[in-house]
DNA sequence: TCCAAAATATGTTAAATAACATGTTTTTTC
DNA sequence: GAAAAAACATGTTATTTAACATATTTTGGA
């Protein structure tokens, strides 16, 4: 039964993050989400909503990574966010009224809750301060989102790949040798995350490793050398 | 007084869209933000606010146009956002608790009102529908940042400069005649709408006239094809 | 009205990056 | 375990765009 389910990998997942935004809820309304609420999985590279799609769900990274991204010119893309446990996402475009202007797709075998946004407006109705988690979220993602813009448009390339390194690492953390990044991308999605072609992150990458900023093992990164890293993607 | 100058000023805007956000409240919150509403002016180029200041006040554009700009590397200065009446903008810093991460300035002398954000808040407290108007105006502007952030990394020079022209149109409209832009920038206003050097808006703009997509005289921009221009955009 | 400063215009050169080509390695699939 | 496909690597060339240089025009003050 889904109800089993969800309960067993909510315990699990057990999480403040997660709970802080149902905390306000009632028991009664506690019981319609956790009645509303699905749980599936995702492989590597599935997608999860695509653009233009119709949003229908709240989704909840319970586990795994996700990317957010967008198809541009000549179909490439670009990824616009990551996503990391437990952070909500896809409900932008239904708070918008408009259809998705981006698709989600899984890192790695994912494992994501789902919602119905018509119960999370009817549970806004009552309390305002789910209202409020949303109007955080949103804020802190704009703000993100223009940084992101002049960071992509006016940095070169070297200042783009050092930020993309930083920025996985502030999602996803390090291993526990604290150097290693816990992701592992191909190279593609580090060009897409960068802005720049396939055979650019690769050759940026090889100047990052004779410059002993960094060690590439296949798609294991570790970082060497934080601070030189920010200052290439702090000068641009 | 102020707020004999408030509703004479408010009462000549009548705008449905300023009231709209407003008609939910009952007499005596109207009365707190009439006596909250205060109205400034300010000169063309003159900021409103800077990068790094304090978010304090929700911003009403009850006249004129302002630009959110935020400065990249080297001080070079992005538009993120154009704002009309009647428009409310410089309110998601404060709703995400950061400073300012981009600016905002006026294009031509503006009419502008304030509200203590604080205020804002209390009201969000009692009226759902007003927490709604935010995520729903946040929600907007996040699209159009994440459309946005893909068109100005992946489309050449003559789809950004096309695109810009095609968004101030879409901004502030057209004069009388139904072709000649209702605003006049400078080419390095232009140039930092388009994410380019101010020489190449020069140049990009004068192609634009020896196609005869539109004429230029002065700052004074008619848009003759607006069918090539969307072409233009597309294509990148 | 004249001067200084800013804005506009345009040509030339240099730098950054994409596009292309080609080979190697790794992964997937049957 | 072999074949095919995908990912990775690297060199070369072409294109795009910035940077620089230098006029010319317009604008805003004294």
């Amino acid at each position: 039964m889904i109800e089993t389910t969800t309960r067993s990998v909510l315990e699990k997942i057990a999480s403040e993050d997660l709970m802080e935004i149902w905390a306000v809820l009632n028991s009664e309304e506690k019981h319609r989400i956790i009645d509303a609420f699905s749980i599936k999985t995702f492989n590597r590279n599935q997608i999860i909503y695509a653009e233009k799609d119709t949003p229908k769900y709240l989704w909840c990274l319970l586990k795994g990574k996700v990317k957010l991204y967008k198809d541009g010119i000549g179909g490439r893309p670009q990824i616009l966010r990551l996503i990391r446990p437990v952070q909500y996402f896809g409900y932008r475009a239904f708070f918008a009224n408009e259809p998705y202007v981006s698709s989600a797709a899984a890192f790695e075998q994912s494992t994501i809750g789902c919602l119905p946004m018509s119960l999370v407006c009817d549970l806004i109705h009552n309390n305002i301060k789910l209202a409020w988690f949303f109007i955080g979220e949103l804020s802190r993602n704009l703000g993100g989102s223009d940084t992101r813009l002049v960071n992509l448009t006016q940095k070169h390339i070297r200042g783009r790949l050092a930020e993309a390194l930083l920025a996985l690492k502030e999602s996803y953390g390090l291993e526990d040798d604290n150097t290693t990044l816990r992701i592992y991308l191909s190279r593609e999605d580090l060009a897409n995350l960068s802005n720049m072609t396939t055979s650019n992150a690769i050759r940026t990458l090889s100047n990052f490793v004779a410059e002993k900023i960094i060690t590439v093992d296949g798609r294991r990164i570790k970082i060497l050398n934080e601070q030189a890293l920010r200052k290439i993607s702090k000068f641009g």
